[in-house]
DNA sequence: TTCCAGGCCCATG
DNA sequence: CATGGGCATGGA
């Protein structure tokens, strides 16, 4: 055992120390419109990021990226990563009008929207997304959050120090792989270790290619992901949301789930089927509903207006 | 202490 | 095809 492998406790008392931003770091200004920082980088489709003052310090990829949002029309990036962080987060994405094709009368959606009408779907790496969704199964988002940096930091390649706390990237499925299933459940994995040694050594063994789901339409694609180990619609869906630019795709959570029966279905909502649910999903929300999946979502989890929905932070 | 968490797998109707 | 039990771990 490697004495440098600390307890769980212990990685979590120090790995989100934040690096403290020095004061002379340069950046550059850009533009922005419909678009919130902190509400898209908290709203549970990514686990890594360290926040300090509304200053976002994180690694895209192997790319050490520092984001700010001083004022709502306007972002600081770290000189050089202008290009690729636009990217990551969708900035291009035409929010205005995918607005406009929502259900005109949906007044849940309406309030979910107003909450955080900047919540952008991010355009995560493929492996990093479903490794991280794999492990998140059944676990509270604080959770998933801790196993995503002890993975970083027992198995990932080690990107940049800043302020003495050294930033890993995501370790690839090659080092799951040879790590072996033991070594992950000793990052709290529990009964997701077997899963994620798994899938990371089918495709580490070049047995599963994550780019071949690029090439199918949304419901193959999904199938195709669910021969993984671990990875069940759920999962798949989030994937395909996350890091494969399907926006029509609709993750159903136990938070959407209650969601949808509470607020579509209420009075009925112990009688309304999974089927039913999927069903209404698809046809309500229109070409889009991966949007208003993650307004939703954002807005059960964090804004405490649910009576019998418990807050999360 | 008990309940629950961005579910999946597997065994039964 | 739909439903139910089991599953590891840690926070509330």
């Amino acid at each position: 055992m490697n004495p440098r492998i600390k307890g769980l406790s212990d990685i979590h008392r120090t790995s989100p120390a934040l690096p403290k931003p020095t004061a002379s770091s340069s950046f550059t200004l850009f533009p922005v419109t419909h678009f919130d920082l902190a509400a898209t980088l908290n709203s549970g489709q990514v686990f890594h990021w360290h926040e300090q003052d509304g200053v976002f310090l994180g690694l895209i990829g192997g790319e050490l990226v520092r984001v700010s949002q001083p004022e709502p029309g306007m972002l600081q990036i770290s000189p050089g990563h202008e290009e690729l962080v636009s990217r990551y987060l969708a900035l291009d994405h035409d929010l205005a009008k995918m607005q406009r094709t929502l259900p005109k009368r949906d007044a849940h959606l309406k309030r979910a929207l107003k909450y955080s009408p900047g919540l952008r779907i991010l355009r995560q790496p493929r492996w990093e997304c479903l490794a991280t969704f794999i492990t998140s199964s059944l676990k509270q988002v604080a959770h998933i959050r801790q196993i995503s940096l002890t993975l970083r930091e027992r198995f990932g390649h080690p990107v940049a120090t800043v302020n003495g706390v050294v930033l890993h990237a995501y370790p690839t499925p090659e080092a799951l792989a040879q790590a072996g299933e033991a070594a992950l459940r000793a990052c709290g994995l529990g009964y997701r270790a077997k899963f994620l040694h798994q899938t990371a050594s089918r495709i580490a063994e070049g047995n599963f290619d994550l780019e071949a789901p690029a090439a199918l339409d949304d419901e193959a694609a999904c199938e195709l992901l669910c021969t993984l180990p671990g990875v069940g619609p759920k999962i798949a869906q989030c994937t395909l949301l996350f890091a494969y630019e399907r926006l029509g795709v609709f993750p159903i959570d136990v938070w959407i789930e209650r969601a949808l029966r509470e607020l579509y279905f209420a009075g009925a909502a112990e009688n309304v089927s999974a089927r039913e649910l999927r069903e209404f999903a698809v046809t309500h929300f229109g070409p889009f509903r991966g949007y208003a999946q993650q307004w939703l979502f954002h807005h059960a989890r964090t804004s405490g207006t649910f009576s019998r929905l418990r807050k999360v932070v």
